[in-house]
DNA sequence: CGCCAGGGGAGCT
DNA sequence: AGCTCCCCTGGC
């Protein structure tokens, strides 16, 4: 167990924040997230944080994973003070954070994330580990399962997934991971491209389009330039950027801006009460 | 080329 | 009871 004190960092935000499909809370103030094989607890209270790894693990892969060494002092401080909507989303989600995921894992949760909503993903996911994945002890002895390796996926029936809940994603889920078994695909290849060329890799897999490719670019590759727009974005953009968001003024990072605005419709307008 | 139906089913109002 | 859901594919 250790302890840190963090600026801008809310695990409770990042949980909500629809990129992570593994974490939950598991009290009050306490959350767990499932990585690689990993298992970690966090409990929060202000700025104090407790993770119930040790140092050397702390050091070695959660720092990366919850972005720790960026400030986000500077995107935040960014933000045009005349524009009242993005001080406003930006002021909610202040402790949002931009993960460092696997990209194999945001490709398959983001194609069962299409026409979807969170919990019923968050399930899917849940169905998809526990049937094919590595079931694994955490600290208090309770078992969690890693998410699934492609080769597990990929000589599935395309039906198969059906049996998770996936629907009529299933064969997107199936396709894709045979792609990368063959190598028709190679996520190594796209790990090292810029984001331009690594959005178009990735729509030529089965099941990816416009949207699913930006939000893996985001959360899978660390591309802060993607821009993800699903319907919530598409309707906040028309409602309060008539002339288009203003992607220049956060050029490298709207993605990072996107996260705030999509926090924002998804937990706070209508959620906060009006004083 | 653009349009749009269809594709699970749970969770929300 | 309906509507929505961080859409994409394929048929027209």
């Amino acid at each position: 167990m250790i302890q840190r004190t963090i600026e801008n960092f809310d695990i409770r935000q990042i949980c909500d924040s629809g990129q992570c499909f593994r974490m939950a809370q598991v009290k009050e103030n306490t959350y767990s997230v499932i990585a690689a094989d990993r298992y970690l607890e966090i409990e929060q209270n202000g700025k104090e944080c407790t993770f119930s790894c040790g140092e050397e693990e702390f050091e070695e892969f959660w720092r990366s994973y919850f972005d720790l060494d960026c400030d986000y002092s500077g995107y935040i401080e960014s933000v045009n003070p005349n524009d009242k909507y993005l001080m406003n989303a930006v002021q909610f989600g202040m402790g949002i954070r931009i993960l460092h995921q696997e990209l194999w894992e945001m490709t398959v949760s983001f194609l069962i994330s299409q026409q979807n909503n969170i919990v019923r993903i968050r399930r899917c996911i849940q169905n998809l580990c526990e049937r094919y994945g590595e079931e694994k002890r955490n600290f208090r002895g309770e078992c969690y399962y890693t998410f699934p390796v492609p080769e597990a996926l990929a000589f599935l029936p395309e039906d198969e997934l059906k049996e998770c809940n996936l629907g009529y994603r299933s064969k997107y889920v199936v396709r894709t991971a045979r792609s990368i078994v063959q190598e028709e695909i190679s996520f190594r290849r796209i790990q090292e491209m810029k984001y331009r060329d690594a959005k178009a890799e990735l729509l030529k897999l089965y099941g990816v389009g416009e949207k699913v490719a930006d939000c893996i670019c985001l959360f899978g590759l660390h591309h802060l330039e993607a821009f993800p727009k699903d319907t919530h974005i598409l309707q906040a953009l028309s409602e309060h950027y008539k002339r288009g968001f203003p992607r220049r003024r956060y050029k490298g990072y709207e993605g990072v801006m996107q996260q705030y605005v999509f926090y924002w419709e998804l937990k706070g307008v209508s959620h906060v009460p009006i004083i």
